[in-house]
DNA sequence: ATATAAAAAGACAAAACTGTCTTATTTCTT
DNA sequence: AAGAAATAAGACAGTTTTGTCTTTTTATAT
């Protein structure tokens, strides 16, 4: 798994908080952890760091609840995962070596410094909304599908 | 991090065996572990695993060790991260979905599969002695260089 | 003012991962 | 046969990750 749980749940939470939540509309732990299909308590400890990482938006009391505004709908999702994460999780050395480099390289070095550049630079272009009109349309899933019996 | 320590532990070892051991010259554990900077116990256990897979040779008592024969030589790194990590670990849904499939994709499910089947093919050409030959050589490095001050 | 609904915070618990220590077993040498 | 050197195995401990529960704080509506 090369993200952690909290950063899976991270993601799911902000891509539904991106679907049906904005300035004026609030969504409460509960419904987004019912939503998501995340623990409810774990979840509302995660969107409280996103808070503080001003990546999430909250308001308590009667009508509160959590939500995004427009600008933090744009924040690309690498944002998310180098908070939650860790800013090394996609730039460390695949064998654990303190420092990846090409002047020292490990042996899996090539391969594997192609992969997460790659990767971390489609994470870095794709921002929450872009990753939450699959799932408004319904042809992207964040939680898992019944199996169809065809 | 992609793999855990254990799956760093194993392929440092396999490494420094394939260079080091061949069917009469067998390492003891003390040797691996100091040699690849190891916790010497865990990598103990590690090698007994790799042992009962038949990916790693040992034998008991007075001039005994851990080796690769010319067969293990060849065995493609993927099986070992197969064997350490599960089999799962680089075809799991990035966001954790039960099933990663292009039938229900997450939002991220592009991207993802697109480096880790890269990944997953470049480990599974890779042999333990191919990855070995640089470190041989001196041009790669499976511990933890100096810092040389220029 | 009071009640209520919500996030925030903190203490705790379970599980997984990483690492250590001790004992058993095997094999070789003498 | 005895001793030594090695892996094998099992019990245990520390740490991190994941998850739960309870209390506090804040804001709103009545
Ligand atoms: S040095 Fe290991 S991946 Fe770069
Ligand atoms: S479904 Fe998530 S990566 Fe394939």
């Amino acid at each position: 798994m090369i993200f952690s749980k909290k950063c899976e749940y991270a993601i799911k939470a902000l891509i539904h908080l991106c679907i049906n939540s904005d300035t004026d509309t609030r969504l409460n732990i509960t419904e987004i952890s019912d939503s998501i299909e995340s623990p409810m308590h774990f979840t509302s400890k995660i969107l409280q760091e996103l808070v503080r990482h001003k990546i999430v938006s909250s308001s308590k009391g009667l009508g509160g609840g959590f939500f995004l505004n427009n600008q933090q709908k744009n924040i690309p999702i690498l944002e998310v995962i180098d908070i939650i994460d860790g800013k090394e999780l996609l730039s460390q050395c695949g064998l654990g070596l303190k420092k990846c480099s090409s002047k020292n390289p490990c042996p899996i070095h090539n391969e594997f410094v192609k992969y997460s550049e790659q990767l971390k630079q489609a994470l870095s272009t794709k921002s929450i909304s872009v990753l939450s009109l699959g799932v408004a349309k319904g042809t992207n899933f964040i939680i898992n599908q019944k199996e169809e019996i065809l």
